[in-house]
DNA sequence: ACGACTCGGTGACCGGAATCACCGGATTCC
DNA sequence: GGAATCCGGTGATTCCGGTCACCGAGTCGT
């Protein structure tokens, strides 16, 4: 799941004033509905960006990873974060202080292509999952889906056995597809009893991507 | 749903070698899968933007209107069209050839500044979408939603009666809720028997916002 | 080594929405 | 003035997935 990002939005920022800590797992970075005091810049770590209603409901929209900016478009808009962010492994965060961020921003060519591209990415990949969720009628499908998402990340192309290293929990898969806990359990039994995936602890093999694909229907 | 846009969009491209026509109702813009070859922006009109399955099925994210740059992330990053456009109504689009709009956007701050805007929006509006989708349990919750979020572009604060003019046909409302026609039917029939919304033809009355704002769990 | 906890697997049950089928009203087009 | 369409309302049936309930395996802390 590694949207890949050019870290070089640290060196085009680094110009600029900041100030840098390490979160440990567990800590929030902001919450759903702050304002936002400024740019958060992830240097290394992985964060969650997870939305959550009054009734304790979940989801979680992306898992960032370095060189991502978060919440980008609320700073730049000045309104209140629609996601809160969590740290879930020890991340190192540089922020920005808003006025500095949208001056810097004012005066550099180059900052401005970054978040200019930073957000079409953002908002590209948005729309991939609005899709995801709107088009598929089965969970299985949208399980097919979110894999085939993961596996073109990392893939070159052939039809080989692909592994994938599944380090969320399925009440996690669950919150990122809108599925319970138990649904979850049982699509990936279903799935391993088509025999389009092979479980072993944490290890996910998928023998034929082609196969995947064609439930995930695209 | 008027997402208002100011139209200066226009006028900051105005410089920008382009071509403008007219597309009568019906007539795509361009489709999913499609390369960019340009930037389209609505002069005037509205333009459904949806996207659809190999089944048929199809799903509308949102009706742009005057001022919006339409399927901007994809030209910016050359990839493909995630979404169709169809003109809904005679609309006069200008066209500004991908490169040029590249050069363009390289040259100005002024359109930087627009785009960065216009993203943002874009992204933002996704991302409540998104949420939408996945944290209503009922279809109810994500009609009350839409509604909302069509109350909240024209609306003053109080909680007087509001009228909607409701020019979509339940199949479209459907396609973009992820429901079917005769869902929609029933959530309507069904609130109107609770007194949250009245139907007049192809007016709908909400006499308290309140009350709808409730069944959205906002 | 023992509970306490988290994670995952499975069965039973139930409800909401898709689907199928049919009907009536309004428009449009020869 | 029909015939063909499109739109919307409503019933019957089916099925997917949420929820509840329980159980086993692994991990952690003291």
């Amino acid at each position: 799941m590694p949207r890949v990002f050019d870290t070089s939005a640290l060196v085009t920022f680094v110009t600029c004033k900041q100030t840098s800590r390490v979160y440990p797992p567990g800590s929030v970075l902001f919450s759903e509905g702050d304002m936002p005091k400024g740019l958060h810049i992830l240097d290394s770590g992985r964060v969650k960006l997870f939305g959550s209603t009054s009734r304790g409901k979940t989801f979680i929209t992306k898992i960032a990873s370095a060189g991502e900016m978060l919440g980008l478009n609320a700073v730049i808009l000045g309104r209140p974060y629609l996601l809160s962010a969590e740290a879930m492994e020890p991340s190192r965060v540089s922020h920005v202080v808003r006025g500095d961020f949208l001056e810097f921003l004012r005066k550099s060519p180059e900052a401005s292509r970054h978040v200019i591209e930073q957000l079409s990415v953002n908002y590209y990949d948005s729309q991939r999952e609005i899709r995801t969720l709107n088009l598929s009628s089965s969970m299985r499908e949208k399980f097919a889906r979110l894999i085939v998402s993961w596996v073109e990340d990392s893939d070159g192309g052939s039809d080989d056995a692909i592994w994938i290293n599944l380090d969320l929990t399925h009440e996690q898969i669950g919150q990122m597809l809108g599925a319970s806990r138990e649904t979850i359990s049982r699509v990936i039994a279903a799935l391993s009893r088509m025999g389009v995936i092979k479980v072993q602890g944490h290890v996910l093999e998928i023998p034929s991507v082609v196969k995947l694909r064609e439930l995930a229907k695209l």
